[in-house]
DNA sequence: TTAGGGTTAG
């Protein structure tokens, strides 16, 4: 493709609105103008510093990522880059490698870096690069998961002079954690000559992420100066290992032992933790505090979560009320989820069915998440030809693809209603690449419901063919038999299930 | 005229 006619691609796709559809267009376009970009040379070497200096301020100024392409194209299309290279040329270059590997393009950063030194090489520069460039060049090798590359980067920063910067060995640090190289980040980490909360704090993260807390603790226990980052990632990596209480713990100890006050961020972390226990209390403190600091009106996920949380410590009309109390034009998508999904793990079918219609009213369009909140409502609630409209319009009004999670709701809501032939129906549908076991469990479930023995029958050869060994199923056949009185029937289940070494741990309720 | 750009939590 040539220049001229990406650029025309590039800003017609860019002038039309950007739908989902379309995104991956225009990168593919983005990517193959940077690749025109790599392969033009000119050569005008007149000294035009003021224009570098206007390419730098707009830099500075964050550039979308239409206007960064232009400066790209600017820079080099007018020769600028092969002028003499001062400080502000280093800083263009810098800026580019930034914006391309924030930006999500860091093959685009990589290959940048290739012409800005081929192209400093050439002219009257001194140096090739900085630690900034290193810094950036990392950050896309992480962002792109590139562990090799990375490596390559390294040996390259130590050839250079770079192997103990501060700043270049904790992007390292940080690059090989979030590759999942812990055995480098950890060599880089305990090399360092200096280090700051950050090299700590990456260091942590990479642990927590990786799933290995206890050495994180340690870690975290031995820190000089911990931050409110380094207590978030603790409480974070707690909640994710699915550890609610030493999450809670560590949020106390922060504000207690170091005096440290929560942000939003460990708001957000510390919501699981509170849902998971079920902690009202600590739900309304966490509340106060939010609203105190003025963080609900700047972090709309906070309050999203907040509705979310308050439902799941059972109370529902604080969780509506919160949702009430935000304006409609700052209600997100996740917003509007979060409330037909309270409603729907409350059984209220009607109130679920109700606010996403209020929602489709404002013109907001549902996605995946929010079809399943209203196909669960409907299932819980009964109201299955509302389901099965839902399931349509999501399929051919929004062109949703469904994932087994919404054949299953559906399934369920058809089975629960005693609509057996319509889910079996429903799950010969299913496409084989996303079909599980799981949905034939949950006819199996309703065949158990509803008594009816032929279809049991078939659905447990299904099942049989695909797992052996979940004793739930034996237990159920054998129920449906014994509801008919085929004793005979129910006891050769379980002989079968003794013999395939098929466990079912008896339930136990606590109420 | 000069400074300006970097690494961490979701």
């Amino acid at each position: 493709m040539k220049l001229s006619r990406a650029i025309s691609c590039l800003f017609s796709i860019n002038s039309c609105s950007m739908t989902p559809t379309k995104r991956p267009l225009k990168n593919l376009i983005i990517r193959q103008y940077v690749k025109e970009l790599h392969t033009y040379h000119i050569r005008d070497e007149s000294y035009s510093g003021p224009v570098q200096q206007r390419l730098l301020s707009l830099l500075l100024k964050q550039p979308t990522r239409c206007q960064c392409l232009q400066i790209h194209s600017q820079f080099i299309t007018t020769g600028l880059h092969q002028c003499k290279i001062d400080n502000t040329g280093m800083m263009i270059w810098n800026m580019l490698l930034r914006e391309y590997s924030l930006d999500n393009f860091p093959e685009e950063a990589l290959e940048l870096y290739k012409q800005m030194k081929e192209t400093l090489a050439s002219s009257y520069s001194s140096s090739l690069a900085d630690s900034f460039t290193y810094s950036f060049l990392l950050k896309a090798c992480a962002s792109s998961h590139q562990p090799i590359k990375g490596n390559q980067v390294h040996a390259h920063i130590f050839k250079v002079g770079f192997g103990f910067h501060l700043y270049v060995q904790t992007a390292l640090v940080n690059m090989y954690s979030i590759c999942g190289c812990l055995g480098e980040a950890k060599r880089v980490f305990y090399e360092m000559p200096e280090r700051n909360s950050v090299s700590w704090n990456s260091m942590i993260t990479g642990l927590t992420n990786w799933g290995e807390l206890n050495m994180a603790q340690a870690l975290f226990d031995d820190m000089p100066n911990r931050t409110v980052v380094s207590w978030t990632v603790m409480i974070d990596g707690y909640t994710r290992m699915n550890r609610p209480l030493e999450s809670l713990i560590y949020f106390c100890k922060m504000l207690v032992e170091d005096g440290i006050k929560p942000n939003e961020i460990t708001i957000l972390a510390i919501f699981p933790a509170i849902s998971n226990l079920g902690l009202l209390e600590f739900c309304q403190s966490i509340h106060a505090y939010s609203e105190k600091n003025g963080f609900m009106a700047s972090e709309i996920r906070i309050t999203n979560s907040l509705i979310d949380a308050y439902a799941k410590c059972g109370c529902i009309e604080s969780a509506f009320r919160v949702f009430e109390e935000v304006s409609t034009e700052r209600r997100s998508l996740v917003s509007w989820t979060s409330i037909i999904s309270v409603f729907a793990m409350h059984g209220m079918a009607e109130e679920a069915v109700k606010w996403f219609e209020e929602m489709e009213k404002i013109g907001l369009r549902p996605n995946r998440i929010t079809f399943l909140g209203v196909l669960n409502a409907c299932s819980h609630g009964g109201l299955v030809n509302e389901g099965l409209k839902f399931f349509y319009k999501m399929v051919s009004e929004y062109g949703v693809v469904p994932d087994i999670k919404h054949y299953g709701c559906l399934i369920d809501m058809l089975g629960r209603a005693g609509r057996l032939d319509e889910a079996e129906k429903m799950v010969l549908k299913v496409p084989k690449d996303v079909i599980n076991v799981v949905v034939w469990r949950i006819l199996l479930g309703a065949c158990s419901f509803h008594g009816n023995v032929d279809m049991g029958e078939r659905v447990m050869r299904k099942i049989l063919e695909m797992e052996r060994g979940y004793g739930g199923d034996y237990v159920l056949l054998s129920n449906i038999f014994s509801s008919v009185g085929r004793y005979e029937d129910a006891e050769r289940v379980r002989r079968l299930m003794d013999e395939r070494n098929a466990f079912k741990i008896p339930g136990l309720s606590l109420i």
